[in-house]
RNA sequence: GCACCCGUAGCUCAGCUGGAUAGAGCGCUGCCCUCCGAAGGCAGAGGCCAGAGGUUCGAAUCCUCUCGGGUGCGCCA
């Protein structure tokens, strides 16, 4: 249940009775205003706006947006449930809830369990495509990859969890130079492995040790048959099983986090497919739309251009699209560019059927987001949107200090080594408490500590504490029976301290605050909210301690007790819930 | 030169598709541990939301410009 989304119908019905007496325009967009938690408790447990949302609408029949507030602040007075609806400030809509409701609230929380939070089945179900990773099939992932792919993950659960069809997708780029380069340093290693002495890697070679494992393959599957043959040779089949190799570490380092894609498409498969030329399909898709020419561009500004080259080449009319240029599509050697290959992956998504899609990049590909926004919209007939959300760099830390990385020598530290260190539940947790667009700092010191200043302990702890306080309970009152259906039976009236009810609104914002997060593609809000409940928690817990009358367990007063580990089980069963969504475990104790 | 992201407490950051008196953690100041897990808790100080205009009932949030920081900018991927 959602309670918020209860009262937007209700006031929603409110309003169409307004507009059935016509003194509301029949077109009224009911969508407009929101029900939500006022910033002051003291206002009451609901807001609603919708008097000056709708104020310029209103002005031929109420005199004032207050004028309409009261109108619809007395049909909800009517409403079962509320206690009280007054109006305040400029028009808003004050509501205080009866008891009752928060009790239904908790109980849903209970019995829902898990599925607490997510909308009713007749929401229809958007078809998302959330492609993430990506990273290139060329060495191990580094942390900025795993921002990407903690983030993408959790984004497809929220969604998922949100009642949408996700599906986690992996773009393979094993068609470009950079795969070639692969090819020949794992062509270098295999002859290192056969024995021979390969000394410094050479310059625009990839160095990292981790490719000698590749270089073993080869010597055992080839021998020495690949030797001294010519590169042309051996190309195809030593890339084929490179990056064979490095998908199958970079599976396992995902593997590590709880990540698991459920298509992994290769950008080869493009042209090489049973399919044919899909990159010629998709231009000639675009040609078909008059949205392609023969044309030449201005040479960009602003920077050393020495080898530019003013030639007619094809490109795309992406500035049709809110792109800056047109983009070219062919090299000059007659080969397709990337965004070529991108705009061929992008329609086979659409053709697939997916109206969202979500691309999970890092930032320093801003650039690319226009003319990739563009293709999508040419190509569906603006019916797919296509959401790029950017991760931020991750500047990683140990105890305030700066953790060196340097890639030229291949021995940065990968994703892998951090996961080893500090574990999946702390990476992936971090990786949420932050906006995904603001840069991050990750402490490997901090994230491990058992304090309040480690939120991913905090957050994780609320929930062992809080199942800590129910095997409490069964020690200090043999006779408690703290099973579901018995704890939705207490008698919630007695739940009456303010801190009680803080922790109750709290949950009953679950929903709300999950529906937000899916529809803004933000998985980081439901992060903050599992932390402030959490410290409302912790806070409910503490405060036991300099008024005895406030612990949750009472063993004089055995139905405010159940009240209480009412309460407290279902605030447990919302960590559990978000936590999971977000792929962080809840353990129920942490000795 | 252009585009995108960012600018909120001393520091690190939230701020829920525009809402009421802008929040949290750290740090600082002051209190508090025989007690359901002190692996902390409570209270307080601390703000021209970079700046200037605009939009409207109402702006940290939307628009324009300026300043400052980051990222990128041809057939790379």
């Amino acid at each position: 249940m959602n309670l918020f989304a209860e009262f937007h119908d209700l006031v929603a019905s409110i309003l169409q009775t307004i507009v059935a007496s016509q003194r509301l325009p029949a077109d009224l967009d009911l969508s407009r205003f929101v029900v939500e938690p006022p910033r002051d408790p003291a206002h009451g447990d609901l807001a609603v706006n919708a008097a000056m949302v709708y104020a310029k609408e209103a002005k031929a029949f109420f005199s004032s947006p207050r004028q309409l507030a009261v109108e619809i602040a007395v049909a909800l007075a009517e409403a079962p449930g509320v206690a009280e609806a007054e109006v305040a400030g400029a028009g808003f809509i004050n509501i205080r809830l009866k008891p009752a409701v928060f009790s239904r609230v908790l109980q849903a929380a209970l019995t829902e369990g898990a599925a607490f939070g997510r909308p009713p089945e007749r929401t229809s179900k958007l078809k998302v495509n959330v492609e993430y990773v990506s990273a290139n099939p060329t060495g191990p992932m580094h942390v900025g990859h795993g921002r990407g792919a903690v983030f993408g993950d959790a984004l497809a659960n929220l969604l998922e969890f949100a009642g949408q069809k996700v599906t986690r997708e992996y773009y393979i780029n094993d068609a470009g130079a950079q795969v070639d380069v692969l090819a020949r340093s794992a062509h270098l290693r295999y002859r290192e492995a056969l024995g021979e002495d390969i000394g410094e890697i050479p310059e625009g070679l990839y160095p990292g040790d981790y490719l000698k494992a590749t270089g073993e393959a080869l010597s055992r599957t080839h021998g020495e048959a690949l030797v001294d043959r010519a590169e042309s040779d051996w190309l195809e089949d030593v890339r084929a099983e490179a990056v064979d190799g490095m998908m199958a570490m970079i599976r396992a380092d995902l593997a590590a986090l709880n990540i698991e894609h459920e298509v992994f498409f290769s950008e080869r498969s493009l042209t090489r497919g049973a399919e044919g030329d899909q990159i010629a399909a998709a231009i000639a898709e675009l040609r078909r739309r008059g949205l392609v020419y023969e044309g030449r561009l201005a040479p960009p500004k602003g920077q050393a251009a020495e080898d530019w080259e003013d030639r007619e080449q094809t490109l795309f009319r992406s500035t049709d699209f809110g792109d800056d240029v047109d983009r070219a599509l062919m090299k000059s050697d007659g080969s397709y560019t990337y965004f070529a290959s991108d705009i061929a992956y992008h329609k086979l998504k659409i053709d697939r059927g997916y109206t969202v899609l979500i691309d999970v990049w890092g930032a320093d590909h801003g650039g690319y987001v226009k003319r990739m926004r563009a293709a999508v919209e040419a190509l569906s007939d603006k019916k797919a949107i296509l959401d790029v959300k950017l991760c931020q760099m991750v500047k990683l830390m140990r105890d305030g200090a700066i953790v060196k990385m340097s890639k030229r020598s291949g021995d940065f530290v990968t994703l892998r080594e951090v996961v080893d260190e500090v574990g999946v539940d702390a990476v992936r947790f971090m990786m949420l408490f932050r906006k995904n667009d603001a840069p991050l700092e990750f402490d490997l010191a901090k994230v491990i500590e058992q304090s309040k200043e480690n939120p991913v302990f905090y957050v994780q702890y609320a929930h062992a504490r809080a199942k800590s306080v129910i095997r409490q309970a069964h020690t200090a009152m043999p006779d408690i029976d703290t099973s579901i259906p018995s704890l939705v039976s207490a008698n919630f009236d007695l739940l009456e301290d303010a801190g009680e009810r803080d922790l109750v609104r709290l949950i009953a914002q679950f929903p709300r605050v999950v529906e937000s997060a899916a529809f803004a593609h933000e998985p980081h809000r439901l992060a903050f909210y599992l932390y402030e409940l959490a410290s409302t928690l912790h806070s409910q817990w503490t405060r036991g301690k300099d008024q005895p009358q406030l612990r949750f367990l009472n063993e004089d007063k055995p139905s405010l007790t159940m009240a209480r580990l009412a309460l407290v089980e279902g605030a447990a069963a919302i960590l559990a819930s978000g936590l999971g969504i977000l792929g962080v475990s809840a353990p129920a104790e942490m000795r």
